[in-house]
DNA sequence: TGTACATCAGTGAACGCGCGTTCACTGATGTAC
DNA sequence: TGTACATCAGTGAACGCGCGTTCACTGATGTAC
């Protein structure tokens, strides 16, 4: 989101963007409760009040990146099931595997937008919305597989949240519990197991 | 753990036990990462560097205290397996409600044992150990579903994992997305779904 | 049973740290005439 | 085109805070003879 023409902009200009853009960056390796105001605002060269300017406070900007990431998750999820099939078996796969790929290449990101920094709920609009797009967007999936009869007619709602919740669980237990869940397994089949398991069990007979 | 002759140890004592005590007891309403050695000594009405004489540091009294949490666990899903009948399918929806539940009533030891701060596989022998058992548990339930014919014959890691994945899912979201999975949501209806689309999707035809 | 001594659990003052946020300010940019 | 003024983005010093940890200490308990 740099402004190209503009790529250092001195005294005036983007300033709202870098910090955006630091502040994703320092979460390449620092988890969401240790992000410091001070720290970005050190790393781009300016004062530490500076983004005082731009955010009301820090639960502010940790909400910005939030919705940034949502929004991301989101395009990356809808692309993966736009190179699918039409088979929705074939949609909830790729999205798993998009879904996984993502908390494993920015997990810091993943635990702000899924920790309790940042509730949705809130007074974040925006953040609630485009959070809940998500999971209509596995809803919508399994819909979908209604209505081709390729899966059984049941509650979506519960459904949807089982199926969001083994891979979710894939992605958290990943990170969270590596000793268990990273030697010796491949991911990929990992999580085809999952999903696979998932689609037999609501498969029409 | 008090030790019931000595309630109130003024001197001497159990002090050790009642860090822990207090400790867990804090985390009732306090994440993990804001538990202060202080705060917990404060509570105690003892000096803030009395727990220096029972931990080397912050970081032990931690894993004392995930290890603590993964043997509660561990006890509660083995009794959760012995009260269900002798069907594979009815323990895995039985152990999945405890572990459910188990995160419902402790959300930050659960997110302690589960996050960052301790590793089970640094210099904490017991808790990884534990924290292993916790999974070889799932397995346990799934051989045992193959042999007696309940279960179809696959290989049984990544099964327990997805298994297990798909219960922590329910678990994790449950806390991480409260206003995506908590309204209009009956929690239990919604561990039977996941368990038992999970065992449709293994159960020998 | 009584004394001398070692050990052990707890004290309290002090350290240095990084943090979020406030405040009054400065100097550059944009606007009206 | 030039001047007067308002606005706006950034500065730098300072605040108060709670934290983990260290240090030299004290006083109670346990042990040997």
């Amino acid at each position: 989101m740099t402004d190209a023409a503009n790529p250092r902009a001195y005294h005036h200009g983007n300033l709202r963007a870098e910090l955006l853009e630091q502040a994703v960056e320092q979460l390449r390796d620092t988890p969401p409760e240790q992000l410091s105001l001070r720290a970005v605002a050190r790393a781009l060269g300016v004062s530490q009040t500076a983004p005082y300017r731009h955010f009301s406070d820090k639960e502010a900007l940790l909400a910005a990146i939030a919705t940034r990431g949502y929004h991301q998750l989101l395009s990356q999820l809808r692309e993966a099931r736009r190179s699918a099939s039409n088979s929705a078996a074939d949609q909830l796969r790729h999205v798993a595997r998009a879904y996984v790929d993502f908390a494993e290449h920015q997990e810091q990101l993943f635990k702000l937008m899924f920790g309790p920094l940042v509730q949705p709920s809130a007074h974040h609009p925006e953040l609630r919305e485009v959070s809940r797009a998500t999971l209509l967007l596995v809803q919508s999936i399994l819909e979908h597989g209604k209505e081709q009869g390729e899966f059984e007619e049941q509650d979506t709602i519960y459904l949807a949240n089982a199926a969001w919740a083994g891979i979710h669980g894939v992605a958290t237990l990943r990170i969270d519990a590596p000793s268990l869940f990273r030697k010796h397994i491949d991911l990929l089949r990992q999580i085809d197991v999952a999903v696979d398991t998932f689609i037999r069990g609501i498969t029409r007979a």
